[in-house]
RNA sequence: CACGCCCG
């Protein structure tokens, strides 16, 4: 059983349905853990319909089952579904309510995510930088920094949540101020400062900063090859996108 | 081996 589902879940990373499916209905005895790696990869891949008819003939749903089908709505913005699902689960957790805050986030309804994470009792790192971003999504700068500075404990993912969230509003020189207070930056960090690069017209920066960065990734490429697009380098950007890895 | 937060 657990290697079939590892299957799946391999399949589902491919969008391989029609395999992972196969895997799925010859597993001789499937257990909760194969039941919800279906359920998500339907719901990655966007089969909403067939993630909701694989949860609905689960047998034995368990808390995770609930989550994956909560947060299968909440990633398209269904919310309404959403939230009928948290009514209806036996007993929500900080995941559930943490899947309805970056539903409320995509949505850019702020109240809504916050009203939800004042009823998480002991929210976690996630639940905080779920809610920053929310913030940051919705463009109250503010309310995210403000979080962001009382928040228990930041992790890489509070802190690009932050600089990731300047950046889309426009504050590139807060961004590059907090990538530099930043200690561990990983490769999401370093492709917001390419963005960044790119909003203040420095496609000669965006292009240091990809060589300079210790991993890229596809992310970096695009975002390299754009900020010299954007900025009127449509010769180098072209070049650059020939360079570009074909796969990384 | 399964669910929630950040970059195009």
């Amino acid at each position: 059983v657990v290697s079939c589902n590892a299957m799946i879940k391999l399949y589902a990373q491919q969008g391989d349905l029609n395999r992972a499916r196969n895997i799925f209905e010859s597993t001789p005895q499937t257990n909760a853990v194969s039941w919800s790696s279906m359920i998500t990869a339907f719901a990655a891949n966007g089969y909403l319909e067939q993630a909701k008819s694989t949860f609905d003939r689960m047998p034995r749903k368990n808390e995770v089952s609930w989550n994956a089908m909560l947060q299968a709505f909440a990633e398209v913005e269904q919310l309404e579904a959403s939230l009928a699902v948290l009514q209806r689960m036996p007993l929500h957790n900080v995941v559930s309510l943490t899947s309805m805050i970056s539903g409320y986030a995509q949505e850019g309804d702020v109240l809504g995510a916050k009203a939800v994470f004042d009823t998480i009792p002991e929210p976690d790192g996630i639940a905080y930088n779920a809610l920053v971003g929310a913030y940051m999504k919705a463009g109250v700068l503010q309310e995210a920094r403000e979080l962001f500075q009382i928040m228990p404990e930041k992790n890489v993912v509070s802190w690009n949540a932050v600089i990731t969230g300047y950046a889309e509003n426009g504050e590139a020189l807060q961004a590059k101020e907090l990538f530099f207070e930043m200690t561990k930056r990983n490769v999401q960090s370093w492709n917001a400062m390419i963005c960044v690069s790119q909003q203040l017209g420095r496609p000669d920066e965006a292009i240091a900063i990809l060589e300079l960065m210790p991993l890229h990734n596809a992310v970096s490429w695009n975002a390299a090859v754009e900020a010299l697009a954007s900025n009127g380098e449509t010769a180098a950007a072209e070049k650059l996108f020939q360079k570009m890895p074909q796969k990384e």
